[in-house]
DNA sequence: TATCCCTGTCATCAAACTGTAACCATAAAT
DNA sequence: ATTTATGGTTACAGTTTGATGACAGGGATA
């Protein structure tokens, strides 16, 4: 899930919309105003995917991109390309120095996230991922798993997402829409009462081990996890 | 809880995109793209803050804020005008129409949302997460927690809400019916004394943390809430 | 194709919360 | 001192909300 992301944009209120954007979905974002910047980041740790804006000052996005694929190191980070309405007709330009898509600005996040999504899972299906651990329940998003003290504990698909998201957001009360829309995916339409069942589920899979009194059911507002200690 | 925010654009991606913003941050979004749209809303359950686009089909943003301004149901909503940069000059007109605040497009999520929370801040504390916290009595509402020097108190939902509003309006005396609009929302018919049964409450569970004091009678008028030192 | 697991929905049960009224206590007013 | 008004307190019944278990469809797998 937390892939890294690099975003190449001199526009700082567009940089810092697609960050947040990106950074809320679960991405690690790392940011540069120009070509310089971009390829220091480069040196440091290489990012999974690059958004790239098209104009930029000095070396053009697309210079920039041209230039990355032909380094064997970074030839592989996918590129989404941004272009602004009515640059539209360079996109094969675009895709034809490298990048493996773009998308035009003003973008909806649905459209960024999902183009992305497509990218990532095509290009690195296995993300490395940061671990997670409260109180001794640990979950390794990498790996799947999940454990209490060392002992493995099963959970089924929709329950290990929910744990996670609890795990990454403690203390925080959320309402089941909400958490819907976190956890299960925004615009979906199902039943807000159907979190209390997989909040059931997820306690019961935890209850063996003790631990499942960190779900915490907050009356007439939603679910909130912590540890033993107040969020 | 949560504000509710409406967002008037009737670009779909800038709409989606700050919506996306605005949810991801806990507020409640509305959205529409044009005013006969936003009336329909306005006509419903009125938000709290408005998000208005300079630029609408049919009627502009800015006739439809002089509109909300001359209706005594909608004049205390505050407005918030987007506009595209180059438009910076008629920020004056866009002020002077009863606008509270102006923001230029693109812009970053962090400008917007500081931007919005100064506003309601100022026109309605008690929606906004902020942490409270008064002689050691503190109330979370992000993690809906109260507790006294650490230890975590218990409060039902209306309770949770009456101490909320206390907190956010400290010293001022309100009568019972004022508390009835402000507490448990305007158009409810209430017996006034019902209040006094809640004002119970809280004392009652405030009572083993020996701050129940705060929660004031004045005789004759209605209840305050203030600190040791008077309020 | 048969089987297994997961998922979303419902119905039901239990618990918590709410508003009201009745009754008690206390402070003003006469 | 007695009356009156105002708030405190408690009990209670209705309603809301959450917990829980059962179930059928879907999709993957063998």
């Amino acid at each position: 899930m937390s892939a890294r992301i690099l975003v190449v944009e001199d526009e700082p209120a567009i940089r810092e919309m697609t960050a947040f954007v990106l950074s809320q979905t679960g991405y690690t974002v790392l940011q540069a105003e120009d070509a310089a910047e971009a390829r220091a980041h480069l040196a440091n740790t290489p990012p999974d995917l690059i958004l790239m804006d098209w104009m930029l000052p000095g070396t053009s996005g697309i210079e920039l991109t041209r230039e990355l694929k032909r380094d064997s190191v970074t030839e592989d980070i996918p590129v989404i390309m941004l272009t602004a309405r009515g640059e539209e007709d360079d996109k094969v330009r675009g895709l034809e120095c490298g990048a493996e898509d773009y998308v035009t600005k003003p973008f909806s996040p649905r459209e960024l996230l999902a183009r992305i999504k497509v990218i990532l899972r095509r290009i690195a299906p296995h993300i490395t991922d940061e671990l997670v651990e409260v109180d001794g329940l640990m979950l390794n998003p990498s790996s799947h798993r999940v454990s209490v003290d060392g002992t493995e504990v099963e959970l089924g698909p929709t329950e290990f997402r929910l744990l996670h998201f609890f795990l990454t957001h403690r203390g925080k009360v959320y309402s089941r829409s909400r958490l819907l829309d976190r956890v299960w995916g925004t615009n979906v339409f199902i039943e807000e009462r159907t979190v209390d069942v997989h909040i059931r589920r997820l306690r019961k899979a935890l209850e063996p081990y003790g631990v499942d009194g960190m779900v915490q059911t907050v009356r007439g507002v939603g679910y909130r996890f912590s540890g033993q200690a107040a969020g």
